[in-house]
DNA sequence: CCGGTTACTGTAACCGGTTACATTAAGAGG
DNA sequence: CCTCTTAATGTAACCGGTTACAGTAACCGG
């Protein structure tokens, strides 16, 4: 049944140790000058009693719940695993919980209380601040937690107007730009095919504005009829591409708007028989883990998933202690050739 | 700054409502009848006062956390979203908070507390119960955590004996048994390699007594120079297979234990001159997501991760609800039959 | 009409920490 | 030697819930 936790309580070390609650309680937290005698009395107390504060007591009286409350509309997708890992390492170093929630399921999400009562999971109740992934909560509660000052960094998500919270994601558009620069400068392509991810995708629009530079700053026209819709799946990819070689269009390129896109893309193509790179070059974005066993190995740009999360997370820890951090941080992308964009030699 | 929380408390409601704070509490709680009017009355002035309860301060007075704690070696790999997937919805869903740890990073794990004072990031003080996924606590901790009779449930790893704590898994023998049949009923395999994973991982451990009992349920011998080591990596298995082709060795079928060795078993095979599945046949096990798109895509057997992270937190959910669950619960996988065996037609 | 339930509600102690305020001792300055 | 700080520590209120215990009113069977 109820595991009764009969653990010692700071009173316990107080007795054993000769002093006030309020000794230990300022050992702990370093919060006042202890004699060193004190200290020291208090420390073999406590490892006597084999004493861990209680998170609960602590968190009721301090008003600080140590625990950093991490929300995404779902768990999925490669870039999950490792923006995770970044997220967990630097929470676990500065002594936080990390508490996750996804907002997918639109399930009434039976809470621990039994009647009507509204309840965010993740909120200002239960952590001292939180990391919000693209699209997660929507702006009406993005604007409660500013207006209450509540801590909060944005992944991969720009700031809704005038709120001015932290975001952090990549070069999104500067990698675009080096992969159609790439297919232009060194693949002599003139007419670049962009497939788009879901439409309202912040990271996939940076991209196409990135294409879109690059084929400004090199002079080449942009034909709207080359850039599709490939939604960030294989299958709708496909599809995509299919139609387009269906129109009789020529191209000379394709850069997808990730590497899942280009999985379809490869396979429309090669059902179409044009020959990648030799008639088509392509590239993808995010270097995936597929991205190396692809035929032929996929160019692409790496996204430094791992770190997004990390820095994501410093940045929510400074905001907790009350210092200051950028408002919109760009981490950089680094272009990843293999074969399919032509190059011949890669690294 | 500190976000100061100013939300109503449970006597701001009683106020209003005309009543004691013990009978909003039971209303919260359903822990007592009320009648129709007061019920009434309360939830009208929780709504009014837009109430939430404290968690820290419900869990102080109850001592429950009405959190559940994930604890894991290393955040990584492909099973990991899905699995934390399944695990979330059902946290979720019962109204559960999700806590996320990784004992990799041996890093002092720096605390809140500034002291040297030993704190375990997840256990029973902050979280009702713990899941914990194979290797991510030694046997010492499980063995404190059964003494205090603390709700654990395993994840792909069995109880020590004697300890008889409730385990999650997926059939791993039987998918490997499988595996080993299809190749010599379907195909004539006569000489099957196992490529194993690391030497204490016990899903590898599972596959190869089902790699055994299919060779022996046929009448083929047991070589144990055909049973090599690839520690579920790529590289490892490729070097694996060049090793076993340098010996000279012969061999009809390769079975890698998971799918990241079937790709340096590929490439290996590729090199020397070995064609797939003419020459040899290959199988893998997980259905990775690159599986599919692998040249040729891979046979292998799907493990229903999701469903296992879902149906070991039910179960913890149960234990920490004091009610009993089984002791050993293993999850059915399928077969996925791709191209890499010599099947012609898959599906 | 009476003792015994049963339904409902209130009072106040308690969970285990933090911290404002008070207190004492020691050192500094004149 | 006396007053003023400063260092070190204790006392007790407080955080916001839960719940044991007690009390009242209505109901029930005989």
């Amino acid at each position: 049944m109820k595991s009764s936790r009969n653990a010692s309580t700071i009173r316990d070390v107080a007795r054993l140790a000769g002093v006030s609650v309020a000794t230990i309680s300022r050992y702990l937290n370093n919060s006042a000058p202890l004699s060193a005698d004190t200290a020291e009395r208090v420390q073999t107390a406590m490892t006597e009693l084999d004493f861990t504060p209680h998170p609960a007591a602590r968190s009721l009286a301090s008003n600080k719940t140590y625990a950093i409350g991490l929300v995404l509309n779902d768990i999925g997708g490669e870039f999950y695993t490792p923006l995770l890992r970044g997220i967990e390492s630097i929470t676990s170093a500065e002594g936080y919980d990390l508490l996750i929630h996804s907002t997918r399921n639109n399930q009434p999400a039976k809470t621990a209380l039994p009647k009507a009562i509204k309840r965010r999971p993740l909120s200002e109740n239960n952590t001292d601040g939180l990391l919000i992934f693209i699209n997660a909560v929507d702006e009406a509660e993005l604007m409660r937690l500013k207006k209450i000052n509540f801590p909060v960094v944005l992944i991969h998500q720009s700031s809704p107007k005038g709120l001015d919270i932290p975001m952090v994601t990549i070069e999104n558009q500067s990698g675009g730009q080096q992969v159609v620069d790439h297919f232009i400068e060194e693949h002599s392509c003139k007419r670049i095919v962009f497939v788009q991810g879901p439409p309202d995708n912040e990271d996939s629009k940076a991209r196409e504005k990135g294409y879109l530079l690059s084929l400004k700053n090199h002079g080449l026209p942009y034909d709207p009829e080359l850039v599709i819709e490939g939604g960030f799946e294989s299958a709708q990819a496909y599809e995509a591409v299919k139609g387009l070689i269906k129109r009789g269009l020529s191209f000379d390129a394709i850069f997808t708007g990730d590497d899942d896109n280009a999985i379809g893309v490869i396979q429309a193509l090669n059902e179409s028989g044009k020959r990648i790179p030799d008639d088509v070059a392509v590239a993808g974005f995010d270097d995936s883990l597929f991205a190396r066993i692809l035929t032929p190995p996929l160019t692409t740009v790496r996204a430094p998933n791992e770190l997004v999360g990390a820095e994501a997370t410093r940045q929510l820890v400074n905001l907790i202690r009350g210092e200051n951090t950028p408002l919109r941080t760009v981490l950089p992308v680094e272009m990843i050739i293999r074969r399919s964009c032509g190059c011949k030699n890669p690294s």
